[in-house]
DNA sequence: CGACTTTCGCCACTTGCTGT
DNA sequence: ACAGCAAGTGGCGAAAGTCG
């Protein structure tokens, strides 16, 4: 499946891929730029397989350009994705009409490109069509199957309390703990963050030294299902096993948490999947809770905030929310 | 008809999975 | 562990309904 001739990509230092990119970082300051040149260079290497250097002969391939988004689609690959591809290709179009040397040599150029959108735009509709479809089919299983309880989202911060209480009592008496057991309380303190301040792991990942006393000092407090323990339990990872993992010469950008090698975490996604796992090995737990991931927990909040709560708790919730979302869109 | 509300379509960005 | 990729999320403006 993944050979149908859809990975190439033309040379990382061709010429008007690297001017767009360019473009992106510098005109439209775009961030996630790599994703969208990538895409552009699969959707032309496809319909120009050969040659180092893009030619502008694509502008008049809407066939190829079509079996290309065919082959995607029968790659099984979900609407989203097509319309990003898209979407990216609109982008690039855009940009070559503001080449002004290229309608010199060409003074049909113009209009080229204004086809070859229109074309594009044409074939996007029926794929974003099914993309609402999809969209509304994921809604309907939610509603089907039912929203796992907020409870049961946070099982595995229950679960795991025992231990990590145990860790954090001998950290509190100077007593030994294994390193191992340091991790795993550094998952449980991103674990408490996600599952019950519901922060993103973007959020988490981003979180700063700084940021982590002020939200502890004023914000923080407004949400359900934080109790003090909690504060406490991330506290104890700051005083005791953080500064450990801090290596010199090593950067950690005053993240929170930091790995064992001293730098940033990388996923916290990830360090979530692991605590889930990780329980399988506790004595008093041998059966492995279902995997939580951040966006279920966040959904169960704004659905049961929608649902039982007055209009004022609403809005603090969504207030707390944003934030959460803030930090991951403010750092880096 | 215009004001007002709801839904749609798209974008920028993020998350999460997978193969190496 | 990480790069590379697919796909999900939330917000926002445009389009489509709906009502007085």
């Amino acid at each position: 499946m993944m050979n149908m001739g859809l990975y190439q990509k033309f040379p990382a230092e061709e010429a008007m891929l690297t001017d767009f990119k360019g473009y992106l970082i510098n005109t439209l300051q775009v961030t996630n730029y790599q994703q969208v040149i990538d895409n552009v260079s699969r959707t032309l290497r496809y319909i120009q397989p050969s040659g180092d250097k893009v030619t502008l002969d694509f502008l008049l391939k809407s066939t190829e350009t079509k079996d290309f988004l065919t082959q995607l689609r029968h790659a099984d690959m979900g609407p989203a994705t097509i319309l990003n591809y898209i979407k990216n290709m609109i982008r690039f179009v855009q940009y070559l009409k503001t080449h002004l040397n290229l309608v010199a040599a060409d003074p049909d150029f113009y209009r080229k490109c204004q086809a070859y959108i229109d074309h594009l735009t044409f074939l996007r509709k029926p794929v974003s069509k099914s993309n609402s479809k999809v969209t509304c089919k994921i809604r309907y299983d939610w509603f089907i199957e039912g929203e796992k309880s907020l409870r049961e989202c946070q099982a595995v911060l229950r679960k795991a309390k025992k231990d990590m209480l145990s860790v954090y009592g001998r950290m509190l008496e100077g007593d030994h703990v294994a390193s191992e057991e340091k991790t795993i309380f550094r998952y449980y303190c991103e674990a408490i963050l996600i599952l019950g301040h519901f922060l993103r792991p973007g959020a988490v990942e981003g979180l700063t030294i700084s940021e982590w006393d002020e939200r502890k000092n004023s914000g923080g407090k407004v949400c359900v299902a934080v109790s003090e323990h909690k504060t406490a339990m991330l506290d104890a990872y700051y005083t005791w096993i953080r500064p450990e993992c801090i290596r010199s010469g090593v950067e950690h950008g005053n993240r929170l948490f930091v790995s064992t090698l001293g730098t940033k975490i990388r996923s916290a996604t990830n360090d979530l999947c692991r605590l889930h796992f990780h329980l399988i090995f506790l004595p008093h737990c041998s059966y492995k809770l279902p995997n939580i991931k951040s966006q279920q927990v966040r959904r169960t909040v704004e659905t049961d905030a929608a649902a039982n709560l007055t209009e004022e708790q609403k809005a603090s919730v969504a207030h707390y929310m944003a934030h959460s979302t803030a930090v991951a869109n403010t750092t880096e």
